[in-house]
DNA sequence: TCCATATTTCCATTATTATAGAAATATAGT
DNA sequence: ACTATATTTCTATAATAATGGAAATATGGA
């Protein structure tokens, strides 16, 4: 990961709302959640919930699809990877260390999502 | 690690000096670079480097130690693991995840800097 | 076509963060 | 005590980011 783009996504969760954002994302899984979910959940006006969706989508951390007329959000799992794995460069230089690996917690019949680390043993069966 | 904290520290490197000082500090280990080097190596006025070193200790993720006149600044490499523990919560849940571990690269002659993962085995010897 | 719904973009305002010169502090040496 | 060095704090200015009402866009249904 470039470090540009490592910038750009530390400053896109750097915000108490969008955080948040991310965080209801997450479990939310690839499908993601409407805008208007989102705003209520937040109890946000919607230019303000747009503005920050549009950060985080120009930080490559959320993806957008259209439905009807609803957009739906959802967090994007190689992306935060990719962060955490810039970090980890950052924290450690790549020695001594064991990368992470994330997923989304139930892949809704749909196929793995990103190839990072296809070496790395699963742990936390849970 | 509490939200406000994670918050905090994200802000704190998502900012270009402030990342490019902290990659700084991460090889120099924890004895740390000199206030004077840091400005040299990034060419700043000491102004500004002060105020981003202020703020990278304010974020908890670097420490300040003063030897005669000059000051010495060290990463902390628990306040990094704690984040990045953080972000895997905030992108798998703790589901199906493998925790990092970060350490110095070299500890010069000094007790191991964290208790963080003492569960976990590591792995990438080189 | 017309209306309702979902959401965005526009824009003005306010708030926060960054920059760097100059003055202040801390320490050390003579 | 005086001077030099290392670095910070003070302060004003400039730059960037966040907020939210109002207008605009996109879609779907009657």
């Amino acid at each position: 990961m470039e470090t540009k783009t490592a910038l750009t996504a530390l400053a896109g969760l750097a915000h108490d709302t969008r955080l948040s954002l991310f965080r209801l994302l997450v479990p939310a899984g690839p499908q993601g959640l409407a805008a208007g979910v989102l705003a209520e959940r937040l109890a946000l006006p919607g230019a303000t919930l747009s503005f920050h969706l549009k950060e985080l989508r120009h930080a490559g951390l959320v993806s957008q699809r259209r439905a009807g007329r609803t957009l739906y959000y959802a967090a994007d799992y190689a992306a935060m990877n990719a962060l955490i794995d810039f970090l980890m460069q950052n924290c450690c230089q790549g020695a001594d260390c064991v990368p992470a690996v994330c997923a989304p917690v139930r892949p809704r019949n749909q196929e793995p999502r990103h190839e990072t680390h296809a070496h790395t043993r699963r742990r936390n069966r849970s």
